[in-house]
DNA sequence: TTCAAACCCGCAATCGATTGCTTAAATTAT
DNA sequence: ATAATTTAAGCAATCGATTGCGGGTTTGAA
């Protein structure tokens, strides 16, 4: 398929025996161009279906306008809601969005980055992979000048503008639920404690028993239940503790949580009476479970929106500093039948 | 934030008193360079952080290396784990993804289209919205000579590389598995049918009926029932006839199935005794739902690659031309308990 | 020792669009 | 009728990388 030469706006100019330049300018609507001439060059662009190289363009005026998007997954749906909401914002800038999955390879992740610097994309927008420690690859953006916008899994130590979820706040909101409900013996399964987002739910989860002036027990907290799988494999083990918890908070994802629940039940133990279980994330599945998941919904396509229209907002003011800020979305918790003890299902 | 100037290949040939040229061939790995100034090169472009301008590059070498993917939904499980496919298979070959969605919308799916003719994509691969019924921007991108693919949504007026699945087929044995678990009286959920994938798969429950002759009830046929909502909506009306259905297939999706199942439960027709519910897309929900759903998988990650691999392989015959072709995925039945008449849930 | 081949590297054009500067023409003011 | 001003359009450089061509140097063979 060798691709016939396109038209360019030299083909028009001489079509019309006058220079690029006045053909340049019609396009851009430029007032320095009789008003005739304009529409004769339109029309003339129109009939030979002249579509401008955004290429040429581009490095001619030494801006992009694309946008990078690095996520571990775009077949998640958090992720792909997030991605939903940045589309719609740069759309309506008329950016470009390349979209990179890392697939929670650290390698991976620093090949999309780099990639996305040689395409001078003016900003970058990146959830880390859970692999990683070494963040020169995100350092190196900074230093080219590139604007950098960390979401959801953040690294700490970069100042960047980030737009995470409070969660910290929703998970303390989530535990003081189930304490309420009664709940007296509540159990954490963890996630990876290299990822900020879990180290805070954990903190959450720590200083809701402070407050309540509950024990912390070390055996009913479970590191690293990532999946369904790991899950039900931590529920498994805490379920045959002699004092087993009464509650479960799968702070990884409701993926996680629906482990809980398929374990608690083939065990026997009734949900939300015996068992209560408050997942994260508000995944779609969780009101179709029986019972359905209490969790905690993230409003990912408005972080979305949110995260694009930082930066926006901070292209405009090209003369200043970028200064490093975090805007800290509040999740909101989803009370379902899963942690309903009063009203019993 | 005014981006501060990049280093550029002036940059290092001014740095060690050489020309571009040398800086660009040793960039590329060219063999007219001297070794050793090769890796003098390399080393000083190392230290001035370079990265290659890949819209200077790209302009010059009249190549692009990306490609434009426009959906109607980034965030729908379907269109994302296709997304998620083509991604794996594009970023191998290191090429950029630039990803739109249309919302369903055929006037941002047509402005969509125009921008990434404008970006000179190498490809673009589709998915139409429901809305449409003119296609001149596709034809357009056929004019500009980019490799255009269709798939799952395709028009077939359009003599372009087509991907889709063998819907009929794939509605066809779901028919008749309803059949053969002794349904007698099975309903139509159907989709718009200006979409080829809704027709196709009226076109195979209509097949499955009469190759097993039973005959067409026009009552058990219900329109535009796309949504859970209406899904909900059009099982409330089938259910209340004299002589209800005995089986609904949701043809147009796994949310409309849901509906099915909510209002089937709530009227009180035992699902799968009284009532056999199929869906369609597999989406993960559907093994959580109590009774799980049957439905049909359609392989939707390995459908991204196969749509990938369809562009890269085409793209290597560059002389001869594009022969136009469907490549069709066959899908494959999930049977679960919601069918399951003869072992009961 | 001499000539050809091989090897490096520079020159300059090119990709397509944009834009500051300049000139020519048209319009207005004096 | 002439000067001042506005308007329109051309010229040419520029963005950064690539590449065909050609000149100069080195190497090796005769």
């Amino acid at each position: 398929m060798r691709p016939k030469k396109r038209t360019t706006i030299y083909d028009i100019a001489a079509k019309l025996n006058i220079t690029a330049s006045s053909v340049s300018r019609a396009l851009n609507n430029s007032n320095h161009v009789n008003e005739d001439t304009k529409k004769l060059i339109l029309k003339t662009a129109a009939e030979l279906n002249y579509k401008r190289n955004v290429l040429a363009s581009n490095l001619r005026k030494g801006e992009n306008k694309t946008i990078g998007v690095v996520v571990p997954r775009i077949n998640q749906n958090f992720f792909s809601n997030v991605i939903s909401g940045i589309e719609e914002t740069t759309y309506s800038k008329n950016f470009n969005l390349i979209i990179c999955q890392s697939n929670e390879s650290h390698e991976k992740e620093i090949k999309c980055v780099n990639a996305l610097i040689n395409q001078h994309v003016d900003c970058i927008i990146i959830s880390v992979a859970a692999e990683g420690t070494d963040y020169t690859h995100l350092q190196n953006v900074i230093d080219h000048n590139i604007q950098l916008i960390q979401f959801d899994r953040v690294v700490d130590e970069l100042e960047t503008l980030k737009v995470i979820n409070d969660n910290e706040l929703a998970t303390l909101e989530g535990i003081t639920h189930l304490i309420e409900q009664g709940y007296k013996r509540i159990a954490l399964l963890e996630g990876p404690q290299n990822l900020n987002i879990f180290r805070q739910r954990k903190a959450g989860y720590l200083k809701a028993l402070r407050k309540h002036k509950m024990p912390v027990i070390d055996e009913l907290i479970v590191e690293n239940a990532w999946t369904k799988e790991l899950g039900a494999e931590g529920t498994r083990k805490l379920l045959s503790l002699p004092e087993p918890p009464d509650a479960i908070f799968a702070s990884t994802s409701d993926f996680s949580a629906l482990g809980v629940l398929e374990v608690a039940t083939s065990m026997g133990f009734k949900v939300p009476d015996e068992l209560g279980i408050l997942g994260y994330a508000n995944e779609p599945f969780t009101e179709l479970t029986s019972p359905s998941i209490s969790t905690i919904d993230q409003f990912t396509n408005y972080m979305g929106k949110t995260i694009a229209n930082l930066y926006f907002q901070e292209s405009e003011n090209k003369d200043s500093v970028v200064v490093p800020r975090t805007i800290s979305v509040k999740p909101k918790l989803i009370v379902r039948a899963s942690t309903s003890r009063t009203q019993q299902v």
